[in-house]
DNA sequence: CTGAAAGCGCTTACAG
DNA sequence: CTGAAAGCGCTTACAG
């Protein structure tokens, strides 16, 4: 069945067929119904492939992920789709698994996709500048070893929203305050590091090198970097962990040794991802805007294989503070040294 | 830059440059050499779009989830990707968030994918193959109004997995179990259910309708149902969650309530999802192997899409019980009745 | 408003 | 082992 199979039985040429099923104007409305009658009666549907090839365009578009199982990029990418599919677009998912995946620009060179939007890229900037030079990609991440001027990107202030987090321990009048974070050579734990000590110098407390752990963003590695926090002589009043998954590690290597939270220790996340409402204690933490990150992200390729300009190549999205029950409020005895 | 560039180039025609290409032996060594010259020196990619013309295929395959963020459905598509990508074929993942989504069969037919798996298809079996008849699909999920015969399968057994639960739970001397499931109209919910009427029938205790709550299958839907047991007069001293996400939900609202987990009341997941591990006290669960479950179908749609037989129609993987610290063997002179 | 024909960039049966 | 040519099933500029 194709569509000159069609054509023939409504008394037509292909070309009619193809501006009805486009939905071209210059069709006559009775040629129009001879049309659709047939294309009803026969049960066609138009050859994809065909159509690509004939446009030169796939309507589809590439996310590369390191893995969808992690709740900030499952997020990221139900905001892509939100945008994409209106358009008409399907999306190819590809999980790194941090693997160099090197197959990306092919698949846009070779027009399996139009364009392609990355939840991670560690590389330098010159090697991605090389393997991405020219084509339409999108950075929707903080996954990234260095900044990438070149190419369009969407995140959060992570300096800024870790300061948020080291602010509110503060206030709360915590004094002695670790952090928990990835050491992967990425701008998104870089940046969250230097907003935690950023946070505390704006409080006259002073870095120790000491409540500095730093391992993968996994839930085993929270529960091991809290562990080793654990057989320091040294306990902190309060945790900063870079992400939920982190922090929910950490609670549960603390609990299973008696350490209770927020009593003994309080503790802040970073992602809000579902389940952090539902821990107990439901966990303190800083919210991403995963699906508008996604979702911004989304728009800006659309707009670059639309052939527009970006309004902005650089995009920052808002970071908030969700407080919960993990975090207590030191009494002012407790405090180990005093206030500035 | 087209594949006759190359032949140009190379002095050869363009049929060569195709043999070539895709590794047909029939080449003389000596114009293979020309040939990758070229295509090298030329920086040739070779157009998808064309090729998937003329092989009338895509080498793409659709999946649909209900939603990725759901850990168990994540690790299911994880599963396919394993397999697919293995052989060269590329996902496209269609989220439907449980709209009724009927472009499966048409992304089928117009040739845009080469079959489809599906994680949910809440249907009846008339209507299923009405839609699908001669489709290449499988279903990985129990997320089923019905079974459906003529559509291969991988799933679970629910009701032996839920009998093992309760199994558990009676024999830690447990007599009063409550149950916290999805009223979804799916097999997985109805198993389930009928899983843990079984369990308690085995151990010679009788079903109490009062204590079985139905929602979704979500965090919110555990808080909302846990928070409705409370408010009965009667408390049981186990729970069976048919999710895990319902069983952390329920712990969230017992918690807040002052019930201890297991003090209090012991209980029981099902999915066995990567944060089971890492909750205080960490949860005793059912371990669907999701992983293995998404492999498994990718296998057998391959097969199918390679015009072999299958094995299996229908193909059901084992589940396990994990035991970790969400419940407490009951002391002889707690328990509410004697056993039979 | 409509059709004949060229074109999209590959693949492959056929002939040599 | 290699090439000329037809074919995949659409789209669309051009002519009328």
């Amino acid at each position: 069945m194709k569509m000159r199979d069609v054509a023939k039985y409504a008394g037509v040429s292909v070309a009619t067929v193809s501006r009805v099923l486009k939905g071209d104007d210059n069709v006559r409305q009775l040629t129009k119904e001879k049309v659709l009658k047939a294309v009803e009666e026969l049960n066609y549907v138009p050859n994809t492939l065909a159509r690509n090839l004939s446009n030169m365009q796939s309507k589809k578009i590439l996310v590369v992920v390191p893995r969808v199982s992690n709740a900030v990029f499952s997020s990221i990418y139900h905001g892509i789709q939100n945008v994409v599919n209106e358009k008409g677009y399907q999306v190819i998912l590809i999980e790194t698994f941090n693997r160099r995946d090197s197959s990306v620009p092919e698949l846009i060179r070779d027009r399996t996709v139009e364009g392609a939007i990355l939840l991670s890229a560690m590389m330098s900037e010159e090697e991605f500048a090389e393997k991405f030079k020219g084509l339409p990609v999108v950075l929707a991440t903080d996954n990234l070893r260095e900044r990438i001027q070149s190419t369009p990107s969407v995140s959060i202030d992570n300096v800024l929203a870790a300061e948020k987090a080291v602010h509110y321990l503060a206030n709360l009048g915590h004094r002695c305050i670790a952090f928990l974070g990835s050491r992967s050579d990425s701008i998104g734990a870089r940046e969250r590091l230097e907003g935690y000590k950023n946070g505390l110098h704006q409080h006259g407390l002073k870095v120790d090198e000491s409540l500095i752990f730093e391992g993968e963003w996994s839930l085993e590695s929270g529960y091991h970097l809290a562990n080793q926090m654990l057989f320091q002589k040294k306990l902190p009043t309060a945790i900063f962990a870079a992400s939920d998954n982190l922090a929910i590690g950490a609670i549960s290597a603390l609990s299973e040794q008696g350490v209770r939270i927020p009593e003994d220790i309080s503790i802040v996340g970073f992602d809000n991802i579902a389940v952090s409402e539902y821990l107990t204690p439901a966990l303190t933490t800083i919210e991403q805007p995963s699906v508008q990150i996604g979702e911004k992200a989304a728009d800006m390729l659309l707009t670059i294989l639309d052939h527009q300009l970006l309004e902005q190549m650089h995009v920052e999205l808002n970071s908030k503070l969700i407080i919960r029950n993990s975090c207590r409020r030191m009494k002012y005895l407790e405090r180990g040294d005093e206030p500035k």
